[in-house]
DNA sequence: AGAAGTATGTTGAATTTTCAACAAAAGGTG
DNA sequence: CACCTTTTGTTGAAAATTCAACATACTTCT
């Protein structure tokens, strides 16, 4: 366990606690670690939902099986994140998803109900880790929000402004770079690349921005 | 604070808890009770997002003012149910809506620091609502998933099949009633309504679904 | 039952997006 | 620097969405 002390002090979820503490609170948390081969399932959609997922090391995908039975690989996830936070928190009878490793893997898993349960001993660092999971999980509820306002848009341009101006808002400045390529940019927005592509020079064109790569100015 | 008994026991913060010890709680957690004028801020953008607040009478509204000016309102938040609890949880340093009153109204502002940090009498009432809370919070990321599935479809068609299919597999039947009407539906699918209306019919001669008002069953 | 109002369905024109194919620019490598 | 690869920009045709206007159904109220 010792090993993956980098990883675990890299990790949101165990912030503000120290090493010693959290190898104390291991076994409280019901922690494990897993080896998975690739290709392997670390969580079969259906099971029901008990368990957070970190990736110690390599990387799982989270896959969803569509009504026609088109896999679609939702996110992958690296060292240091974690899965299934939002199902074990909400309590789902079955999980939506599948987690596949996606090379040769270790990933932690943690039972949720022992950690938001206080344990007998009433370890303080337990509230920490309660305090951290309840704002991860607040946090990513932002970033979907982010996302719906974007694509709740109806046209191109208008899914385009929107992320770019929550953008400059959240770097506080209208120079800003973002973190996504066209392609991906498009994937994010959900819109055709070449559309996109043609909607920057558009707006170029009519001086609302200046762009260069994946830096923009907003005038 | 008794008056308002019936709405706690209905909101899912206070799941588990009794009202005794409710009352006890609520110094501990910072509660308190507003009176607001309908048109009157219960938040304010821009100021941070510490508190999270229950509605208790009448109602109120989330309103964003977007980059152009225009404001538009995110939700109506009635008795017993929550706002803000995302922004204080995720610790956002600045609200980025605003909550106001739709009628005079009287709203519980909890502090959620003082709900997340274990107070000095240890309450086990206290995890029994951080719990709650982190369920809620998570239950929300799954709501916001189901319409990011949604929207991140191009088609209407896609769209449509994709909520009615999820909605199916909720209910677990293929013969369900959904919580909209035409216009409504058009609005969550984020899409033109008569659009939605042609899309309908064609499916249904197609003899993918029948429908009828708001049941539909799929084929 | 009749009238008024609301919700839903239908249609065609205008707009927008997607798709495919290619051109131009940028990056990496021997 | 020349070559290859990847990314980005451009274009026109096909497909889909939106918009506006109207027809039809369904509710509600008197």
């Amino acid at each position: 366990m010792r090993e993956f002390y980098p990883i675990f002090e890299q990790c949101p979820l165990f912030y503000g606690i120290s090493m010693p503490d959290l190898q104390a609170m291991m076994g409280c948390i019901g922690g494990h670690v897993l080896a998975i081969r690739k290709g392997q399932h670390v969580l079969h959609e259906g099971q029901p939902a008990t368990h957070i997922g970190m990736v110690l090391q390599g990387s799982v995908q989270l896959v969803r099986v569509d009504y026609y039975g088109n896999r679609s690989i939702v996110a992958h996830v690296g060292p240091a994140q974690l899965f299934g936070e939002t199902y074990a928190c909400a309590n789902v009878p079955a999980l939506p998803i599948s987690v596949v490793a996606d090379t040769d893997s270790q990933v932690l898993l943690m039972d949720c109900r022992r950690i938001t349960t206080s344990c007998s001993n009433a370890c303080s660092f337990h509230n920490q880790i309660i305090f951290n999971l309840l704002g991860l999980v607040a946090q990513k509820n932002l970033m979907y929000d982010h996302k719906i306002q974007v694509t709740s848009q109806r046209t191109t341009r208008e899914k385009l402004m929107t992320y770019l101006l929550n953008q400059a808002k959240l770097q506080g400045t209208s120079h800003f770079t973002i973190p996504y390529d066209r392609q991906s940019l498009a994937d994010y927005l959900e819109v055709d690349r070449s559309g996109l592509s043609a909607e920057i020079s558009k707006l170029r064109k009519e001086g609302v921005l200046q762009s260069k790569k994946n830096q923009f100015t907003l005038l």
